[in-house]
DNA sequence: ACATCGGTTCGGTCCTTGCCGAAACTTTTG
DNA sequence: CAAAAGTTTCGGCAAGGACCGAACCGATGT
């Protein structure tokens, strides 16, 4: 069991392959290639790294004609780096670097946390929402009020997946809240996490930039923002 | 940011380390030469990997007297050690050794894990809370019902610092359930957790073995789990 | 069919790092 | 004050593995 633990963790462990799991955290697959290129090493040596980590578990590879794409293999990956992010964020302290980069700006700013919205777009949101008792944030669990369940699905929220999850008193139990590792403070996680982010692109309110998980506010995602949850950003 | 997540994970990803931090994963400390022992490795070499730790912030070091004793920094090292084990012991099938040895049917049986009782005592422990109505357990929250405060009000656990934590509906929200890498199924970690596994251990129900996170239930433990939970071990 | 492109395999180099023994340092014990 | 125990520092060795260039393989497109 040891031994399987630490060959994950030293997978995670070799500063290429990680950025490799970063760039495929939002949840996308991409290709060897792409992987080469954000990792900074050759094709082959990216070939080589992603044939371990899949052969591991921890990627999936799907063929598409003379593509390969590779994905993270489940959401346990994802809640595992995050994981390790909770620890790497923590005090060590004022060491080097903090922050810097415009690229790394953009991702402060509003990212996808793969499958749902961070950074200061995110922990806003779950601001917003708690204040307007919409949803009910715990440091171990996120609940859905009545009103937050009307308010979504005012705001065109498929509402419908949300309600498989178990019921409690009024509200629905959610998810676990997630914390930020750049705001340091919990945003939306789990199911209606998900159904947030992924709405969010749908209505164009939010759009990837090409190349990372960071993402843009558009004109009509600055305007919704403000007039369905009160936000400025 | 990637090149610290890359160093934590590196830092557990050596089979040396990643035991060191295994024998710590029950909360307690242990001095450099234990963990020396239980790496498998001269007490130098060991001075080198803890060293390196405690630096990275995994490990808090304390001396006293000629010894110096090693603990995890915080709950947010475990809960990384758990994430990744969740990843190590999915699917990626029928591979090598499963189980065997004594000393791992030991840990399986029963065992800490950083604050609270895993392994199939634990299992069973949460399974039985969960058929009486005393706790619910849903995949992202585990819910104290009023039936449940009295019940553990009546085993003689200190429900006091249970109550300090979100109130909703007629059930406390107390923490996230914890999946067991032995069971794979769920056992109670979180607050409740913790207070069981405290109380067990001074009601002297379980006796820690020394040397792993390996427990032992006593003979006053079974008739209490018997009597109390309704568990046959 | 041929050229191109994405990807992997192979062979070989180089650097990192885990490892130990010897010795030094510190605190306790006799 | 000397001896012993716990731990760290130093020096050197050896193995693992990350890396690249070249060659190879299969799919695509002309």
């Amino acid at each position: 069991m040891t031994n399987r633990f630490a060959e994950i963790a030293a997978l995670a462990g070799e500063p290429g392959r990680a950025q490799m799991l970063h760039a495929l955290l939002d949840g996308r697959a991409l290709t060897a290639n792409e992987l080469a290129a954000v990792a900074g090493v050759s094709p082959p040596t990216a070939s080589g790294h992603l044939s371990r980590t899949v052969k591991a578990g921890l990627l999936d590879v799907v063929a598409q004609g003379r593509h390969r794409y590779f994905r993270l293999s489940g959401p346990a990956v994802a809640e595992m780096m995050e994981a390790i992010m909770k620890v790497a964020s923590a005090q060590p302290q004022a060491k080097a670097s903090l922050t810097v980069g415009p690229k790394d700006r953009a991702l402060r700013r509003a990212r996808t946390c793969y499958d749902h919205l961070a950074g200061a777009l995110g922990v806003a949101l779950a601001d917003a929402l708690t204040a307007a008792d919409h949803v009910e944030l715990t440091e171990e669990a996120e609940i859905l009020t009545e009103a937050g369940l009307d308010f979504l699905a005012r705001i065109g929220l498929d509402v419908a997946p949300l309600q498989a999850r178990q019921t409690r008193g009024s509200g629905r139990i959610l998810c676990r809240p997630c914390l930020d590792w750049s705001e340091r403070r919990p945003h939306l996680a789990g199911a209606l996490g998900a159904a947030l982010c992924s709405h969010s692109l749908e209505a164009g309110w939010v759009r990837r930039l090409s190349g990372t998980r960071a993402l843009e506010v558009t004109r009509a995602g600055e305007r919704a923002f403000k007039e369905s949850f009160g936000l400025r950003l």
